[in-house]
DNA sequence: GGTGACAGAGGGTCTAGACCACCCCTAGAG
DNA sequence: CTCTAGGGGTGGTCTAGACCCTCTGTCACC
């Protein structure tokens, strides 16, 4: 009945869920997905074995059961705290990004890097700051420390616009962030590279990125409040 | 005669979920959960019941599954993007948090209220400004406005300390919000009920609160950036 | 002392039924 | 015409087994 010879293993709760996720996928919220005893039929399988796939799918998100309804294409569920790049960010509100690396060397990292690094004071750490653009006009300075461990040669090569990019062409592309947001005046310097009067209200944004349970990158953002809203989805559950 | 009498509801497979999830909690992670053959031999249920009790606190991520080896502690699953009140947010930082109402009334939504709070302008919304204290000190100026259909006679019920669970108990506490969020500097009137300089930098939070679908709270708070910094961990799983 | 086979225990998959509660629609009663 | 009682379909719960693969510790053998 089934063409798979090749796989090891054909589960047949893997084949009913793929079966349904496939019917799903694209299907407006609200439209009936098929019935458990119309997929036990189709399959030949046993109710438990169709009801271990609807329960994965359902888990996922993906469907909604209703009790002597039937089970249907659930709403698609809100995403909670997406971790975007800067890039991905700008793209988002239709902007162009751009930078301009300030600064891109090898460091010792100092007590405080160290220790959002997870690594020992006096490693070796890579510190690139960039000027970060938005439609030709300042954004953002960018202050940031990654692990030099993780990234051998990364100053070698040639410095990319996304940071994300590169991590993630390495397989370190940041899972996790934990950002510490506040609110500060521009100094004199930060005044200059965005272009505002010094003492203007600026968006601080202190962030630690991991990739898995690997921290790498600590970085500090200074953003022009005037260009600039920091968007956060909160939800309270999984 | 389908009143059943004694038995609101004894569903064995939450009997042994609730089982293993007190025997789990406070251990710490990596440590055994019983087996499942156990559980079936302690419960005299079927070996499916159990697992369909298990399988609920895997996908809850409280336990971890491993082939061979057994079921074990899961280590806790950072969370992304908690949805937490003033009140909330202040325990957590070891604060009291402590208010006081500055205005309470019912007012007429208007054009961008009505908007974000999905009701028709001019429609009816309680306007509730207060002064948000931690440790007896000023933290923050938080303005609302809140869906007055949702929420009948809340004016004349007691002010409640925690907005969020005046909302609990009318099951509206939202479980979904949208947070927008800013620096400026505080104008005169800001600066003087958080006793700081006019001029200096504020935190500015503007959050779209929601009980599921309901939109139930707007709100704009203004925070003192040298007493507050915003904390946010950010995820990327699907 | 090292080592490999083996048994026991653990989870993973799957069956072929059963009965229940619930929802909705419809046909018959009024 | 309206109202209500069924009936059929749905998911929810549960049983009592079966065989599979993987892991781990033990114990006899080298």
């Amino acid at each position: 009945m089934d063409e798979v010879a090749a796989t090891p293993r054909s589960l047949k709760h893997v084949a009913v869920r793929e079966y349904v996720r496939s019917l799903v996928e694209g299907a407006d919220a609200g439209s009936p997905a098929p019935s458990e005893r119309e997929l036990v039929q189709r399959f030949g399988v046993a109710r438990m074995t169709v009801r271990q796939a609807m329960d994965a799918l359902v888990s996922e998100g993906l469907l909604e059961r209703m009790p002597g309804r039937g089970t249907f294409v659930a709403r698609p569920r809100r995403r909670v705290g997406r971790l975007t790049s800067f890039t991905e960010d700008m793209e988002r509100r239709g902007m162009l990004a751009e930078s301009q690396t300030l600064l891109a060397r090898r460091e010792q990292a100092g007590p405080g890097v160290a220790k959002a690094l997870g690594i020992t004071p006096g490693d070796a750490v890579i510190h690139w700051k960039r000027m970060r653009y938005a439609d030709n006009a300042p954004m953002c300075i960018e202050d940031a420390y990654l692990n030099e461990v993780l990234l051998p040669g990364f100053l070698q090569a040639a410095m990319p616009t996304s940071l994300f990019d590169a991590l993630a062409a390495r397989g370190l592309r940041p899972t996790w962030a934990e950002d510490a947001i506040t609110s500060d005046k521009a100094n004199a310097e930060e005044a200059n590279l965005l272009q505002v009067q010094p003492g203007t209200s600026v968006l601080v944004v202190a962030r630690r990125a991991l990739a898995g349970e690997k921290p790498v990158e600590v970085s500090r953002s200074v953003y022009r409040a005037d260009r600039f809203t920091l968007w956060v989805q909160l939800g309270e559950e999984s």
